[in-house]
DNA sequence: GTAAGCACTTACCTTTTGTTAACTACTAAC
DNA sequence: GTTAGTAGTTAACAAAAGGTAAGTGCTTAC
C-alpha cells in the first residue's frame, strides 16, 4: 500500500541530498557578484568597462576576479579581439543558460519580496 | 505592430529590474547558511542542537546569529516551551514556503552541476 | 602634449564571516 | 558528584570577501 504524500515534510535523506545540491550550487554561483554578472551578460555580450558600468557598486578588482572564476567554471567566455585597439568581450556560455530557472525564480521571489517590504513600510 | 521576441536578449531596463530583484533576494537569503537552515527546517520543526547536527560545519555562534536574522525576516518562528526542561523549537513559517521555487531550482541545478563535475572528473 | 578611454593589476585596508574554546545555567542519568 | 545533554553567549582570533586608490601600457581625440 502506497502512502499518499501531500504537503509532507521531506525525509532526512532527501534533506541531506538537498543540502548537498544547494551547497554545490552556492559554491560556484554564491557570493555578491556572480549572479549579477551572469544576469548582466544575459542582456548581451559586454566588455569589461561596460560590465562595470552596468553593475552598480562593483569594483574593477572584484569584476576581474569574478570574471576569472566564472570563466574557469564555464559560465563565461572571454574573447580578445587583437587590435589596435585591443577589445575584450565577455559572453555567456550555453552553460550559463542552464541557470535560467534559478534566475527566474530568484527574480520572481525578489520582486515579490520587494513589494511586500514596500507595503509593510 | 508588435515585435516578436523569441530567444531575445533582455532589454537594459529588464536587466536593471532583474539586478534589483536578485539583489533584494540575496540581501535576505544570501550567504553560506540561510538557505541551508531553511531547507533543514523544511524537513520539520527542529531544536537548536538538532539543527546544528543536521547542518554540516555550522558553529553554534553562526547558527544562533543566522536564526535571529531569519526570525527577524519572517522565515522562522522561535517557540519556547517552558519546562522543565525548557525546550526551544524552530519552525519554518508560511513565508519560507514562498521560497519553494527558488529552492527547487537550486536543488535541480546543483544536482545537475554535481553530476557534470563527476563525469568530467 | 594633455586628457580620456580601454582593460586591467597591485597594494593596502576594512568589513564580514567564521572558528575555537570557554562559560552560563539548568536537568537528568549514573 | 561527575558526566552528558539542553540552549545558547562571550571573547579572542583568523580567514575570506570586499572596497579604495593608484598605477600600467596602450590608443585615440583635442
Amino acid at each position: 500500500m502506497e502512502t499518499e504524500i501531500l504537503n509532507e515534510k521531506i525525509s532526512p535523506q532527501e534533506c541531506t541530498a538537498r543540502l548537498n545540491a544547494v551547497g554545490d550550487a552556492l559554491y560556484v554561483i554564491g557570493g555578491k557578484w556572480k549572479l549579477r554578472i551572469i544576469i548582466t551578460l544575459s542582456s548581451g555580450t559586454k566588455r569589461f568597462n561596460e560590465l562595470q558600468r552596468a553593475i552598480d557598486g562593483i569594483s574593477a578588482k572584484m569584476l576581474s576576479n569574478e570574471l576569472k572564476d566564472l570563466e574557469i567554471n564555464g559560465f563565461v567566455r572571454r574573447t580578445v579581439h587583437e587590435g589596435p585597439p585591443v577589445v575584450v568581450e565577455y559572453e555567456p556560455t550555453s552553460y550559463s543558460d542552464t541557470l535560467h530557472d534559478v534566475l527566474e525564480s530568484l527574480n520572481k521571489w525578489g520582486t515579490m519580496h520587494r513589494e511586500k517590504l514596500r507595503k509593510e513600510g
